[in-house]
DNA sequence: ATTCGTTTCATACAATTGTTTGAATTCTCT
DNA sequence: AGAGAATTCAAACAATTGTATGAAACGAAT
């Protein structure tokens, strides 16, 4: 087995980016085989289909974008708002800076808008730790003692805005193009709009009330027996996992 | 031309819930012919070829959702505040209420996510008007006089927010799996969430600092020659329109 | 009723795609 | 060097998909 794992290799490396710039479906066994200078058949013996071949170039991507961007340390003594702007700083730089241009990335921003079973493991590995010392973090700033779902929502309230001009980019793009502000979207003052709102959004969360005149919007028909109102939103199909089916909605 | 447009219209109304489930790629035209009870020439005869379907269809499902939701004139009585609450809860509702399951919105989803030339209409017909109303708030309520770029990004703040349920849902669901909060995202309380948090960012935007001392992250080795800060995030891949052509890299 | 343009139908075609096969080649170990 | 296992290769298979074709059915006007 002398190249055997340099043809696995080949493999991986030249999947990566066409599933990143294609997605699942659309890039062919071949086109991968093509680019990777291997034989068609090499897939199916090295990774036994198509599947297990793009599971397996997603985990490379993981393990790639650890080794090159790992978990900061934040400094402790840095003051919290501080440490919200580099966390908010160090999100857009790993979603939208330069980086942002490898297929590694762009394999994780299909992972976030379609979860598939290596999300799970992203989630578990990754965005969960994240995601608590965020919340922490608003705890710090906001709190201390605010209720856990308001923490979470507050914290999917930053997470949302960073993630926006990543994942509606394109939609961003075309609804900034004619008032000719497109070039006021780097990431330098993207962080400091973000960290500014959402310190502001944060600190001054518990003082500010919601219109108490809020009109209830007109009653609207709606399509046989579905409850338009107060009706919990699906967020995720599968309460258990996210399936790799052929029968789910989305592209996977 | 007894039944034609009968057929025309039977194709339509199947070819939409088909082209938002799975997307343009995935339909196929022997799913929506089947769908429509009509035949599989159906569509080359009506429509010419499969893109001018769907084409068509997304026409179809604007005129739908335009004459189902019209945009409802906000009181100007009100409060800037219970306007603001007004619009994020008509967002809110049509993105993630009942209305959202039919495939009408998922269409529309699609479309911001991944915009075609339908798309640019939509921003020309619906959105960009919205969008001037909610920067024209914000002016009024954080304001006056707040520079045409803090604004529109403020504005995109609020749709973030907004967005991110409806499109990184998945995600989210994932995410608030194992903390059980999962039944806290419902229309009403994202209404609350939000619209209390960009209250108090803001008004109290302009009193925000960005903070002095924040540390400038370690300059990471980046690949080749791109330039690692300070460079504009490409948000719309063609300046002047976007195209629906084969070598586009994302799903049409 | 006949005719003519329109529409529908069953079927076929050509291209693409994931996967398999069996022979040929290469590598490893003795 | 040689046997045996591992790997690579060209070719083909089977399934799917968008589109084209020509005959059949239909509707309306004469």
């Amino acid at each position: 087995m002398s190249n055997s794992s340099d043809t696995k290799a080949k493999l991986l490396e030249s999947a990566g980016p066409i599933f990143a710039a294609k997605g699942y479906s659309k890039a062919t066994v071949r086109e991968i085989c093509d680019s990777a200078e291997v034989n068609l058949a090499a897939v199916s013996y090295h990774f036994g289909d198509k599947l297990h071949l793009y599971i397996a170039t997603v985990e490379h991507a993981r393990h790639w974008i650890h080794a090159r961007t790992p978990d900061r340390v934040v400094d402790e003594d840095l003051p919290a708002e501080s440490r919200l702007a580099l966390m908010i700083h160090t999100t857009l730089t790993r979603f939208l800076g330069a980086d942002s241009e490898t297929w590694h990335l762009k394999l994780l921003n299909r992972e976030i808008l379609n979860p598939t079973q290596a999300c799970e493991k992203l989630i578990e590995q990754h965005f969960g730790k994240r995601f608590q010392e965020l919340m922490d973090l608003i705890d710090e700033l906001g709190g201390p003692g605010l209720p856990h779902d308001e923490l979470e929502r507050m914290a999917f309230a930053v997470m949302a805005q960073c993630f926006h001009y990543v994942i509606a980019g394109k939609f961003v793009g075309l609804m900034t193009r004619q008032s000719g502000t497109g070039t006021h979207y780097t990431v330098e003052e993207l962080t400091e709009q973000i960290t500014r709102f959402c310190l502001a959004g944060i600190i001054h969360w518990k003082s500010s009330p919601f219109p108490e005149n809020f009109p209830v919007p007109p009653k609207r028909e709606t399509f046989k027996n579905t409850v338009a109102s107060g009706h919990t939103i699906r967020l995720a199909t599968s309460p258990n996992s996210v399936s790799m089916s052929q029968n789910s909605e989305q592209e996977i």
